[in-house]
DNA sequence: CTAGGGTTAG
């Protein structure tokens, strides 16, 4: 009848002819043809919002406005949420401004929509809107909003809310606890998030969860292994989530041992089969410097969505494998047509790097602004002044640096300096220093790059004056640490270190090693550089600097032939770089060590940095 | 007389 009345006003308006068969067509096609009675139309709109359907929706709006039959509270409410829920943000504040009583379920489906899809300060500005018109918000109010100030990084905002969520005693509430913590580790505030944490009793997974994502997202991937642990004492199941954290975690830390652990317990109880854990391991894989197993997952996956594409891409980047890297970027856009994003681009120009691609480098920068619209961000950069620092071509480094449309970040001054310090360019060194001096005034490793450029300059007030400065702002260099994983067991071994049970064998094999790095040729640095930890020490303490204790420990205590990987806390030193290319060519022996920045492959006398890290 | 929710890999 309502459609037959509406045919008719069609008819009688200036209606175009074109949406008079429209109209009709609906009338044939839709599954709305039969229901044209009003009070079927909330359960209708209801199944759309299930669906997600949008179109029908959109129809059975117009034909409502057409109609003249007005909208009701309860109808619009649900047409909000439909809008809401499928991205026409828009549509949904429009109609939300019709509507007079507005009720906290209304307001709330709102903030979640500009929540979820943005612009997130929307979001903000409604929640003190809804405030303003005296209402309070509730246990679902909070957790979109707060999504909101996560997303924004806004701390500020967040703590107001979380004040609000005192008074209004929501804080005991997991949902809103959830949505704090996240909101606190996003602006790196990882004890705030561990007071609402411990704050809440009565506690579920997903608030576990949240916590351990909180560690891992701020650089504590150890504090996530052992709340992992803690859940576990507290009988909780883990979920997808919690292993893919945890997983992640375990990359962070490079504890191979423990990570093949959770794999198989992953692979146990059935979670591994999950994409998204699958996901995670290949990233994890990768990181340890097993590609193969990287690969031989990522294979498996069921569906190869962009991240898993990311983590394989950018695994083969780290480790110097360029071909594969931008073979398979290639295959991801042929055979799987999946839509690279930044990070992708991130991975394919670091593959560049690592590659010493000058031209390809330039040539994927370039597309990925034009062919992608994706806008250049500071890893980006990085790369690209890491290729053309490769080269020494350092002039156009800086260049590029001013030309940057963001804001260059700590990483790409770092990427500067080093570049200086291994052409040798004093003058631009001091540049790059005084902007990371700003950016991260209490990173001791910036210092002591700078210092060393100065010495081999032979500029030795510049070493002093820098030494002065660190100690004048209380700057410590961290203690310098390795690892190596022998039989599924991590050793460590510092600076000197003569603690580990086997040191004697340790520092013997050493000692016959440089016998015979000796006779190739090798001769142990003299000049007096200031090393990232050891800065004082006199030459025969180059030898028993952390990597080199691990790679002693690791040839002692396991098959010739075998490969090594090693993790260092700080960046690779000189001396020692030269000295592992030795090694690896008298031992016959891969050696990977993955320092602060990157990886280096030893093989045969020669590393994959080239000589350049 | 209802509807709506927090965590997760690169």
């Amino acid at each position: 009848m309502i459609l037959s009345m509406l045919l008719l006003h069609c008819l009688t308006t200036r209606t175009s002819r074109a949406y008079y068969n429209h109209l009709l067509s609906i009338r044939h096609s839709s599954s709305l043809s039969n229901t044209c009675c009003y009070s079927r139309y909330p359960s209708i709109i209801q199944s759309c919002i299930a669906r997600k359907a949008i179109e029908p929706g959109k129809q059975l709006h117009a034909r409502l406005l057409l109609s003249g039959l007005g909208i009701d509270a309860v109808l619009g409410t649900k047409l909000v949420n439909l809008y809401s829920v499928c991205n026409h943000l828009a549509d949904a504040y429009n109609l939300f401004d019709r509507i007079p009583q507005r009720n906290v379920f209304l307001w709330n489906i709102l903030i979640r929509g500009f929540a979820w899809e943005g612009p997130h300060e929307v979001a903000i500005s409604l929640y003190y809107r809804m405030v303003e018109a005296g209402l309070q918000p509730d246990n679902f109010t909070f957790p979109f909003v707060l999504k909101a100030c996560s997303a924004l990084s806004a701390l500020e905002v967040g703590r107001e809310i979380h004040d609000h969520v005192v008074h209004s005693r929501w804080d005991s509430d997991v949902f809103v606890g959830a949505g704090l913590i996240d909101m606190y580790a996003k602006c790196g505030c990882v004890d705030d998030a561990r007071e609402v944490f411990d704050r809440i009793t009565k506690r579920d997974v997903v608030l576990w969860n949240s916590m351990m994502a909180a560690y891992s997202q701020n650089g504590h991937p150890s504090d996530t292994l052992s709340l992992c642990h803690d859940m576990a004492t507290e009988g909780f199941a883990p979920t997808v989530a919690t292993l893919v954290t945890i997983i992640s975690a375990a990359a962070d830390v490079a504890a191979l041992p423990r990570g093949r652990e959770i794999h198989s317990y992953s692979w146990r109880r059935g979670f591994e089969a999950q994409d998204k854990v699958k996901t995670a391991l290949v990233d994890m894989y990768a990181k340890s410097g097993w590609l193969k197993v990287a690969s031989t997952l990522f294979e498996q996956l069921k569906e190869r969505r962009l991240v898993s594409w990311n983590a394989m891409i950018s695994g083969y980047a780290m480790h110097g494998h360029a071909n594969e890297a931008l073979a398979l970027f290639d295959r991801m856009k042929t055979e799987a047509q999946v839509m690279p994003d930044h990070i992708t681009f991130v991975g394919v120009l670091s593959a560049c790097s690592h590659g010493g691609l000058m031209e390809q480098g330039w040539k994927f920068f370039n597309s990925m602004q034009n062919d992608y619209s994706i806008r250049p961000m500071p890893q980006h950069y990085t790369c690209m002044i890491d290729l053309l620092g490769h080269s020494g071509r350092l002039d156009e480094a800086y260049k590029l640096i001013k030309e940057m449309t963001t804001a260059p970040d700590s990483g790409v001054w770092g990427c500067l300096l080093n570049a200086c310090k291994i052409h040798r360019n004093v003058e631009l060194g001091e540049i790059a220093l005084g902007k990371l001096i700003e950016l991260e005034p209490h990173n001791a490793g910036n210092y002591v790059i700078l210092s060393n450029i100065y010495a081999q300059a032979g500029k030795w007030q510049g070493t002093a004056r820098v030494r002065k400065l660190m100690t004048d702002r209380g700057l410590k260099k961290s203690i310098a640490c390795s690892w190596v994983e022998v039989k599924n067991k991590v050793h460590a071994f510092l600076v000197g270190d003569l603690s580990h049970p086997r040191s004697e064998e340790v520092y013997s094999e050493l000692e016959r090693l440089e016998g015979l790095m000796k006779e190739a040729g090798y001769e142990p640095e003299t000049m007096p550089v200031f090393h990232d930890v050891e800065d004082d020490e006199k030459r025969n303490m180059v030898r028993s600097h952390s990597e080199r204790l691990a790679i002693a420990f690791g040839l002692i205590s396991t098959p010739p032939g075998t490969r090594l990987l090693v993790t260092k806390n700080l960046r690779v030193c000189e001396d020692c770089h030269v000295a592992i290319k030795f090694i690896s060519k008298i031992v016959g022996r891969e050696i990977v060590i993955r320092d602060v920045n990157r990886y280096h492959h030893f093989k045969n006398g020669l590393c994959s940095c080239r000589d350049y890290w």
